[in-house]
DNA sequence: AGCGTTATGCTCACAATGAGCATAGTTATT
DNA sequence: AATAACTATGCTCATTGTGAGCATAACGCT
């Protein structure tokens, strides 16, 4: 309303020189099918199909040394902020969100401002978005952006170990990692990466975390095994090994965020319920848990943090489609929320490499 | 470099319509003297001071009614985005407040992207500022900005729970929160400012909760205790009870955010480190924890803590000057960071009402 | 009836945590 | 010189939390 009048001299787009600055909103949409963590897609990033003008152009004319990165390649879905409509950040994602997919989201928190994209641009604006994390449940999506649910270990897939670690990282990444540490030029910087690989993949005596997920990425992009189709950006070559699926833009890099920052919330904050119907067996609780932390839990060990906690009560109806004994439906206590404020659902580890004999 | 190219529709500062955003960076700069932690403040936020060319007018022309809100109010560090220079924004931070305060600060963390302000003026544009959290040892500030550490919780000042619950909470807080909870109009509304206010504060049964700064910042805005001053933003009447010394715009609001992020980081995290010198008495590493957290700790557990978790090692010498026994000078061990990624310094709670006998 | 499958109750060892006792070296005071 | 005051440091103990596994229950299917 009024605050223009305070910073008058901020009302042209530029602070300095004629260069401004263009926002944009992303958002991970999160939802899980039975064991699968999916994300929310679209075949071509918003931003370009939201502007028909020139992007046809564009594209064809995007004369770019290697795989044509952008073309056609999926992203997460993008919106413009609206200045003069849009009273607050979170209001406008989901206006977009709403227009463009026909989602009405539930849970949303505010994940990570990527400024640094190599979109310097000599002419055009800098570009700066403002990445949301959506949890919602997986429901049928249509939209002017032709959304996708698309596997989330799909992009990421060294960070599923659910069914033990993902044969990938012996067969390509580690390998991959001791040539990268091994080339180091200098002594320093061969202590570096070693040091590094060690944090981020739990090499050696270091155990694996399942909340690095950033490093791990941005590790990865550096030796050339991940690639980004961000211009100006540029990784090591990739050398024809490129490892799950691509997107455009740094796309990949902030859903890797988003799945840093779920993995981490998971321990204390009640986040999962958001993904499950209002009622719902502790497996399917437990199923949601394990498909994002990627990792598996110990059943009975789990029913007791989740029972012991009390953040749920039994509703007294059976689910009886289970394949085996039926089980108790449960409803989320809301008031937990008050009770215990910093609760969660994940503490343990559990078995990773071999099968838990009795899961 | 290339990125214009692919976006040439986004060459424009605006995205719909004529109006653009703008971007600025804030930085909580925090360094901790003894038992007082500090953020670097600015008499007058840069934001104004940093643009000399209309503010004096602005300010003058200000006939907001109220306490003229910005008036030579204090604010955090803030300085512009320089689009075309700043590679990252880590960097144009970093740049910017190394030129007005001629720190060099060393963990650096993005905080949060502050959007909603009630800005959106009718001609000027958008504004957006990504804050930052920055940790440094307490250092000689000079320049353009003429900065000075203030105390934290003179912003905060229900948050210091050292020596036991803050007299303001019961004298003032805790009253108005009765009578904003008793002024609900409907039985909904009113269950809900019950439980926000319990949630928050602590009341009844459920235990004050150090991290939930936000929350609070918030309810008490709310309830009217504190002034914000964002032109276009209201809370309800302060009727002269103002807690806390205010700040320009919403600055306050962001110093909260910052002390709730590194409430939250100290207990997985050893960022304590960053606000000591080289080699340090484990008592001076206490005295930091507790002045973040703001309460105290229980002495021999919280060396157990430090020693069994190795995150110091023994420098050999002897600081002698405590005031009892001298004290064994440690180091912190850098290697944590890969022997267990995910380690703090705050596990446990200590006494908070009494004194404890032993400390 | 027997098998496969999932649900659920319970135990046990061990680690982590909160609290407090006791002793060791200093400086300041009498 | 004795002692008071103060901080450092070592150690114990009860309680709780965590990881793992045994055992039994209740269904569908053949």
């Amino acid at each position: 309303m009024t605050g223009g009048r305070f910073y008058p001299e901020m009302a042209t787009s530029g602070i300095r020189g004629d260069v401004g600055v263009t926002v944009g909103l992303n958002a991970i949409v999160v939802a899980v099918t039975g064991n699968v963590p999916r994300i929310l897609t679209v075949r071509r990033p918003l931003e370009i199909a939201d502007h028909p003008s020139e992007s046809e152009e564009s594209e064809a004319a995007s004369e770019r040394s290697g795989d044509g990165a952008l073309a056609g390649r999926e992203g997460v879905p993008f919106g413009p902020l609206d200045p003069v409509a849009d009273r607050t950040l979170e209001l406008g994602l989901r206006r977009w969100l709403a227009e463009q997919t026909g989602i009405q989201v539930g849970y949303l928190e505010q994940l990570y401002t990527f400024g640094d994209r190599g979109r310097v641009a000599p002419v055009g604006n800098r570009f700066l978005s403002v990445a949301y994390l959506a949890l919602t449940r997986e429901v049928e999506v249509s939209g002017s952006g032709a959304p996708v649910w698309a596997p989330w270990y799909s992009y990421l897939p060294w960070e599923d170990w659910r069914d033990g670690p993902p044969e990938i990282l012996g067969k390509h990444i580690f390998p991959a990692l001791q040539d990268w540490i091994a080339s180091a030029s200098t002594e320093r910087s061969f202590a570096q990466r070693h040091e590094r690989a060690q944090i981020a993949f739990g090499l050696g005596d270091t155990p694996w975390n399942r909340n690095r997920v950033l490093d791990r990425y941005e590790l990865l992009f550096e030796v050339g095994l991940v690639a980004e189709a961000v211009p100006g950006t540029s990784s090591a070559p990739t050398n024809g090994v490129a490892i799950g699926r691509p997107m455009a833009l740094d796309h990949r890099r902030i859903v890797a965020t988003a799945l840093e920052r779920l993995r981490g919330k998971l321990s204390y904050r009640p986040v999962a319920f958001e993904l499950l119907p209002e009622t719902f067996t502790l497996l399917r609780l437990q199923q949601v848990v394990e498909a994002l932390s990627g990792e598996r839990l110990h059943k009975q060990n789990f029913r007791r943090l989740v029972e012991q906690n009390r953040l749920v009560e039994r509703t007294g109806d059976i689910e009886s489609r289970t394949g085996g004994r039926p089980a108790e439906l449960f409803r989320f206590r809301r008031e937990v929320l008050r009770e215990r404020p910093a609760i969660g659902v994940v503490i343990h580890r559990g078995r990773l490499a071999t099968e838990p004999h009795n899961g």
